[in-house]
DNA sequence: TGTCAAGTTGACATCGTGACAAGTAGGAAT
DNA sequence: ATTCCTACTTGTCACGATGTCAACTTGACA
């Protein structure tokens, strides 16, 4: 599969990463190539369409920043609750690390699939994130009884929905902090019955 | 201010929208200038820049559609509740039709001022829509007391983001109708006193 | 020594934006 | 009747970015 050398490859995929999180939204393939210290024409050589090449910085990024580990927390949380917070927790402290490479990501969507399928990806695994915290909670009996499963998952995924972080942290000047308080106990609102 | 024959600059931002209505979001200048009947260098004439364009499409979808109007019910409420609710309701049913056109100008945020600009001039309008919401509440004692009016703002703005409808309405599936019951029910356990 | 992988340089096609120039049709001014 | 102006025309061109192609170099391995 991944012949070529795999080192030059993550240079490569490394490049991309800081470039993206330094907020350069209009990154070139020339950029990157320079960054990582080889020709334009090399880079066609690992990634052969942008767009591929940002798919797998968006890949690289997570196992780069462990995301694994960090829901370790919340997946041993004891009650439903715990692990509600847990996951908000986790994800609060993710979305400024991953902001710059979303924003570049999120703004190919309309136009570019392979950029929308990759985002899909990564959506969809944070969704069964905060699916699993919704099951917990009810196994518990603690989601409000006016909600199913899924239309909780829904509104949890929403209001993590880093648009949302983006618009409270930025455009709202919420600190980090408060944001995390905040989203913890509108989750806790919207999803826990009294 | 607007020389050249107005007429044409209409129907210049009139086939621009319905070209963003139709969901063409690689949306050229060509395309417009075409749909418009007039060449593309003429289109230059009316607007300089596709920023330009897509700015002035933006502002005139507005009052094409008569925002002003719906928001009537909405400052004639006699309470707060009926207030916020005949927001959201406004709100619902104006974010489908502006989605094409919302979608595109999103993409150009990024990398374009003009675009910010007007996006984040529409923004505000809509900011200031739900604080008045918010400032209705409060005047009947009936927002939640751990929130300031400028929180609570917040809160509503973001609950009420057009990222949220397309979320929720777009890859989660929901109705329009469900949409909107959904967020007035949310907007309640978040902002109002018990 | 020959071969293969990984990179190099350089030229080139394509596409969209935007600038620029020269020409034309029609109306209004005097 | 002529002149001027405005809105528009056609045509050309520069620029920047992506992606392709061909030919050459270099280092490792067998």
């Amino acid at each position: 599969m991944s012949s070529k050398s795999p080192d030059t490859k993550s240079r490569l995929l490394d490049a991309a990463v800081t470039l993206l999180e330094e907020g350069d939204v209009t990154i070139r393939m020339a950029d990157v190539a320079r960054a990582a210290g080889i020709s334009r024409q090399a880079l066609y050589l690992h990634f052969p369409t942008r767009a591929d090449l940002l798919v797998a910085a968006a890949r690289h990024v997570e196992t780069l920043k462990g995301m694994e580990q960090r829901l370790a927390p919340s997946r041993a949380a004891a009650s439903g609750l715990k692990r509600l917070d847990a996951y908000i927790d986790a994800w609060a402290q993710w979305q400024p690390e991953i902001h710059g490479l979303a924003k570049v990501l999120m703004a190919m969507l309309p136009t570019d699939d392979a950029a929308r399928a990759a985002w899909d990806d990564r959506m969809r695994a944070h969704r069964e994130g905060c699916e699993a915290a919704v099951k917990a909670l009810s196994k518990d009996g603690a989601l409000a009884p006016d909600h199913t499963i899924r239309q909780a998952t829904d509104i949890l995924w929403m209001l993590l929905s880093l648009r949302n972080w983006e618009l409270l942290t930025q455009d709202c000047g919420w600190s980090q902090k408060r944001y995390r308080d905040q989203t913890k106990q509108m989750a806790r609102h919207l999803l826990v019955a009294e």
